[in-house]
RNA sequence: CGGGGCGUAGCGCAGUUUGGCUAGCGCGCCUGCCUUGGGAGCAGGAGGUCGGAGGUUCAAAUCCUCUCGCCCCGACCA
């Protein structure tokens, strides 16, 4: 391709709707524009990027067994209700009605679509097992879009779905959906890790997360540097902390507090870090209260507290209920006297002569101890990991960092099957739901994290998988006819060169201009016809991730290349 | 959905507090000259319903009311 006859709007300023590298670089580079919150086009640039990353999702899949399908984009609202997920989704579906007064979804994912297919046509335990898969569109009306294409109301996900006859086929289906996500972001060239992630109701094996490591990152990662684990915010669990010396209980003491509330608020006032105190929640879950003790420096994790509770979720107490079951204004709720059901996370249980709430307005308690003071109904593990944590397999200290989801691989079981009654028969006759599975990758996530983690102050530096050229001729001064000729000659052996992907700068512009332009779209290759062109006949081939530059002959530029790709296409 | 901010040329911004002549600047764009190894220089030029509607006023980018859009923080995120 020739840059005069494409379209590549780069800009030299960064645009003020972009906040992080990636989507200020995806802009600046010509590769995406904004239509309207949530929603981008991709230009040329862009586009090539993007078939990049989908050729080789298919590949892979093919690869893995997987079947392609293409569903539409508008569903009806039937399927959702029949699997109850109207509610789930709620405000993020988009809806619209139509002529005929029928309200219709665009799909925010497409289990129940999938499931509906594979009811009507798979009645057979014959027929299994069977993956299939769709590249598509997607549309969430996300409260907040943000990130450029990180988190916007229409993306493209890549979602499969594998139908198999019993769990150890699950199993298999599951390990070669995993095992082709390893390959897909191996070949992007992503710094990924996968992280355990909590499976929700399903209960049984965890699901999968694909992250790769960002500060942009919405997702929180846990991580043992040490023995490997890892595991996502809400799955992650901690060794328990060791008990304290139960040796010197001191006399329990009522202090005033006049209206501190919170725990920063009593800390600062009483002197006293918030690892001594104890906060004391009020929840209700099956209709009754339930209170749970945290130290003070956690915070509940309500996907653990919701599995100890029992499979009814549980939500936070509104204030009169809280002021009815303690007695005292909300944020001064303590353990001690108090008649509801007491769970205390782990860390609780080993606390002693801490501080809590004394269920009375303005006071707090000084030297709780619990036995002593009041009684623990349950011990459990209900809270968030937080920095000085201990990893639960090794003891050593766990590492906290932010990670962009690009992929999920999730044993679904029956939940879909069975609400929309995909049955099929198995070998005895007998009707039986399908095991299902769920796989996704965000395709445009695998783009902007894929800038994230490969760029530099003058701009994107690309794969050679994922780059929308493998090379950019740049001839300095397109005036110069000899230089032009070499140019052109350069450009036309390699396009026709199966397999090289080659853009010609052909603008009147000055050099500058042309090498800031190619370092800013992050092209692997750059080589140059300039003033070692005019003085010796040698071309330059400067490479775009180490800078390093090389002399050649003309005609040994494309054996120089071609080597050079196969270098790249490894690493 | 709560809190904050912004909307002036394709992009980035000044001007708004304290209303006043023809609305400015940088980049980009067009023409010409010059230049050709890291976003050159000179000269000339095009491009604006100041987000929109209504109001106040002799006079509105500027003040008031309503409205639309966008961004940030938070909540939310199968």
């Amino acid at each position: 391709m020739k840059w005069s006859q494409t379209l590549i709007p780069t800009l030299k300023e960064s645009p003020s709707e972009a906040e992080i590298d990636s989507h200020k670089l995806m802009i600046r580079a010509g590769l995406i524009r904004r239509i309207t919150a949530g929603a981008y086009a991709y230009l040329p640039l862009g586009t090539l990027v993007l078939n990049k990353v989908i050729n080789i999702v298919r590949e892979e899949m093919n690869k893995a067994g997987a079947i392609e399908v293409f569903l539409p984009a508008l569903q009806p609202l039937n399927l959702l209700e029949e699997s109850g997920r109207l509610n789930v989704f709620g405000d993020d579906l988009i809806t619209f009605v139509d002529r005929h007064g029928k309200t219709t979804a665009l799909c925010p994912t497409h289990e129940e679509m999938i499931t509906d297919i594979v009811r009507n046509e798979v009645n057979s335990y014959r027929q299994l097992p069977m993956t299939l898969y769709q590249i598509q569109t997607k549309f969430r009306d996300e409260t907040r879009p943000r990130f450029g294409v990180l988190r916007s109301k229409e993306f493209i996900m890549k979602d499969a779905y594998s139908f198999d006859v019993d769990y150890e086929g699950l199993n298999k289906s599951y390990k070669l959906m995993y095992d082709a996500y390893c390959r897909i972001f191996d070949r992007c060239g992503l710094d990924y890790i996968v992280v355990e992630a909590d499976s929700g109701a399903m209960g049984g094996d965890v699901s999968h997360e694909f992250m790769v490591p960002s500060g942009v990152g919405e997702d929180i990662l846990i991580r043992c540097l040490k023995c490997g684990y890892s595991a996502n915010r809400e799955r992650a669990e901690v060794a328990p902390i060791p008990g304290e010396n139960r040796s010197s209980l001191n006399p329990l003491k009522e202090v005033h507090t006049p209206a501190k509330r919170t725990i920063q608020e009593v800390s600062a006032f009483l002197k006293v870090s918030p690892d001594r105190m104890v906060k004391t929640m009020i929840y209700i879950s099956n209709g009754q209260p339930v209170a749970v003790l945290l130290r003070g420096d956690h915070e509940v994790n309500e996907t653990k507290l919701t599995k100890v509770l029992g499979l009814e979720n549980a939500v936070l107490a509104d204030q009169n209920t809280i002021e009815h079951i303690t007695g005292a204004h909300v944020g001064f709720a303590g353990p001690v006297g108090l008649n509801i059901k007491i769970i205390a996370d782990q860390a609780v249980s080993v606390l002693q002569n801490f501080v809590t709430g004394a269920n009375k307005s303005d006071m707090h308690l000084l030297n709780v101890n619990h036995e002593r003071d009041f009684k623990i109904d349950r011990i459990a593990n209900v809270r968030y990991v937080t920095k000085g944590d201990k990893c639960p397999k090794c003891n050593n200290v766990l590492d906290v960092s932010q990670g962009i989801e690009i992929g999920h691989v999730f044993k679904l079981g029956t939940k879909y099957s069975d609400a929309l009654r995909a049955k099929f028969l198995d070998n005895s006759g007998v009707e039986k739901s399908a095991i299902m599975g769920c796989y996704g990758i965000g395709v445009n996530r695998i783009i902007a994290s894929f800038i994230e983690r490969s760029h530099d102050e003058n701009g994107i530096i690309w794969s050679l998988s994922l780059a929308p050229y493998h090379v950019i001729v740049i001839p300095v001064n397109v005036n110069d006819p000899d230089s032009m000729n070499a140019a052109n000659n350069i450009y036309d052996e390699l396009k026709n060169d199966a397999g090289i992907e080659v853009l010609l700068d052909d603008r009147d512009q000055r050099p500058g201009v042309k090498f800031k332009d190619a370092d800013l779209i992050g092209i692997p290759i750059k080589i140059i016809i300039g003033k070692k062109f005019t003085e010796n006949k040698e071309i330059e081939i400067k490479l775009r991730k180490t800078g390093e530059t090389f002399l050649v002959k003309p005609e040994d530029v494309k054996s120089k290349v071609k080597s050079f790709i196969d270098t790249l296409s490894k690493a």
